[in-house]
DNA sequence: TTAATTGCTTTGATTATCAAACTATTTGAC
DNA sequence: GTCAAATAGTTTGATAATCAAAGCAATTAA
């Protein structure tokens, strides 16, 4: 067992590593170069359905608000965020993407659709469940993990 | 299957960013505050064993001799690297752990293979199994993938 | 023996990050 | 209704992470 945990342990780390490169060096390589790959994150966070506000999108980044401001200040200068001051109560920004910015949000979810895809497409039905099985499992750990810890 | 894709992508993206939050807080709730969530890899990276050199462990991280060479200055400064240059070629510098930094070495892979192994016994062999093929194949595709990139 | 190459370090610039101080707005207590 | 407290976001100052490019020392090749 601990050979077989040693191996999934390297897989999952290499899988991360991979994943953050690939990112990386794919947006150099596009008309995007101007856009590192922490904001491309901070863009997916943004998303392009109902505006989110600084908080919620500094939150699901677990960054602070400041953090968040400094680099949402980059990326409306860069053309990609629109700020929007609430009506209803006007301390609340509501951040939204531009049009070059939902551009730069479908290429980013399709590299990430596409990779699932073709791993899960070599499984059959039964295969990518249990794949499924064991993600739901280690995120199960990692959530209680997250409770016992302080903050 | 777009739904299946859209899930299993979920996960991924929220496991890697729990590993990251709870390396990080598990770090600063410890003795070894002074080290960041990138430091600590630099030092997994180092590793316990033979010595690498910095060109090597640049490159394993991703990142450029540059960058390795500032981090490695803090991380002798701090007491967790040592650095010794080679004799056969006094242009190399091998980079290796203190006592210190193999003890956050082992603490920091503890953690690792108790993420794995309470994933894994919710499981039996065949799933373990199948999780890990899932794992082989996505690496795979990522692996290739970095291979059809411009550098 | 010099020229080119290699391995690493330093430097200057930019981004990422936090905590703390600050501003503007809203809410709550009276 | 007014003022104090709370809330949402911004700014600032400090530090870490990063790269590209310039620089240095050692090795290799011509």
């Amino acid at each position: 067992m601990d050979r077989q945990v040693q191996q999934i342990n390297s897989y999952l780390v290499s899988i991360f590593n991979d994943v953050l490169a690939i990112e990386e060096r794919t947006l150099q390589s596009s008309q995007f170069k101007d856009v590192s790959i922490k904001e491309m994150h901070t863009i997916d966070a943004i998303g392009m359905y109902e505006p989110n506000t600084t908080s919620e999108v500094a939150k699901k980044l677990g960054v602070t608000v400041g953090t968040l401001t400094v680099s949402v200040n980059n990326l409306v200068r860069k053309g990609y965020v629109i700020r929007v001051r609430s009506d209803v109560d006007r301390r609340v920004v509501k951040l939204s993407l531009t049009k070059k910015g939902r551009l730069l949000y479908r290429l980013h979810d399709k590299f990430h659709r596409d990779m699932v895809k073709e791993t899960i497409t070599e499984m059959n039905e039964e295969e990518s469940a249990v794949l499924m099985k064991g993600l739901i499992s280690l995120h199960g750990f990692l959530e209680r993990t997250k409770e016992r810890l302080p903050d």
